[in-house]
DNA sequence: AAAAGTAATTATGAATTCAATATTCCTTTG
DNA sequence: CAAAGGAATATTGAATTCATAATTACTTTT
């Protein structure tokens, strides 16, 4: 049942930016120059700007009237506040999870477990993270809440500029592969109130944050940078 | 400091044709013309169409390619699984306000709890539910985080339309202010954990849901369980 | 030479125009 | 008479054009 995806132009625009943004093509702060993205894309100012205006509500850019658009700069605390919020509505699909989730979907999730284990074991960072990002997904997946589902992946959407996976000292990752075998477990006890707890807690975003605290310039934005 | 707020003619619109949702002016399910809302509001189809383009954003309409935009309609399922993630965020914007509230703003909500149960104790459906409210808006914004309050924000709007007051049960409303004495004595204490537990638990929420179930077109939207 | 003021340029906001897709209404055919 | 086909109409998608505000470049003045 694969869900009908409209491609309108503008959308398609609003996606470009956002891999733009994403990447690091259009840094923050950076003015957004509505011809030379229209020469980028070969469309028309008219589709350009709907996709402005659509990332704007998304957050990722912002709009000053009669002066453009500019990418959101992130402050240390918008990041903070947006994880907070993320662990909040992680916790919430853990706990709904436990209702809806099938057999079958629990054996899948233990399977990434495992594999995630050893990736944990063999130190292999970046395939640890892919797959713990998976076991993740499939929990909101189960879920069952679209909206929830929505409102996650615009979260992620705005901060997944500034994630990173780097610098994971020794005893936090041991604290997040703990927290993980607590999560099987209560999920396969079922038990929704636990698992929720446990996401909502879960060390993982914390360490982004703290990570992050010597990337962000914690200062306020109202700087011009950039030439 | 008072914050800016742009008036682009997109956004006049927006807000404008979102009133419309909300009071029934334009009913759920119904197809909007771009040529008679322009007429409307005197508008060329530009700052209208990238209005129906953010509206959609934010899960108020939705487009259907080359076919114009209708208004959502809600489902009961929807409309429970926002009310679940409103829950959530209501508890974690207790969670927040334990740690950032001030003495005098505790001050103020108590002051509102007592207005309420004045309300209560007269009965008087209309104004309790409207310091309700503003009790809740108080911890909202007591909670020092701003994507919270966006998101929060951008949820109450998509279900306004159908929030109802009415039907409140004895029963339920005593539970209902039983929970808010809780509420009061665990942000004065400033029990984080528990002011968090208590509003994710809330009857509000659950209340006006099973109310809706007679209300809303129960039809699922083709969201069989899982497998 | 620095500051202030003004004209020229550029960019944005919004309306209009052109092109495409969908819908309606009428005719034709079985 | 019902269904199918096809013009005529209306609606949407996107480009272009026009108007207005902001930025830059250039004088002028002190």
């Amino acid at each position: 049942m694969t869900k009908i995806l409209q491609r309108n132009l503008y959308r398609e625009v609003a996606d470009r930016i956002g891999d733009l943004i994403e990447h690091g093509e259009l840094l923050p702060g950076e003015r957004i120059s509505e011809k030379q993205l229209c020469d980028l894309f070969g469309v028309s100012r008219t589709p350009l700007r709907e996709a402005l205006k659509v990332l704007a509500t998304e957050g990722l850019i912002e709009l000053l009237p009669n002066r453009g658009a500019r990418v959101v700069r992130l402050t240390l605390k918008n990041v903070k506040d947006t994880y907070d919020l993320m662990a909040a509505l992680e916790g919430l699909s853990g706990e709904l999870a436990c209702q809806y989730i099938s057999d079958a979907e629990i054996a899948a999730i233990r399977q990434l477990h495992n594999t995630m284990l050893e990736h944990y074991r063999n130190r292999d960072l970046i395939p640890y993270f892919q797959v713990n990002r998976q076991i993740h997904e499939s929990i909101l997946a189960a879920s069952n809440n679209d909206v929830l589902q929505e409102m996650y992946s615009n979260l992620s959407q705005r901060v997944k500029r500034v994630r990173y996976s780097k610098q994971m000292t020794e005893r936090y990752w041991s604290q997040a592969v703990k927290d993980h075998e607590n999560m099987i477990a209560a999920l396969e006890q079922r038990d929704s109130q636990l698992l929720g707890q446990i996401l909502r807690d879960h060390l993982c975003n914390k360490i982004e944050v703290a990570t992050l605290a010597g990337v962000i310039d914690t200062e306020d934005d109202k700087s011009v940078v950039n030439n």
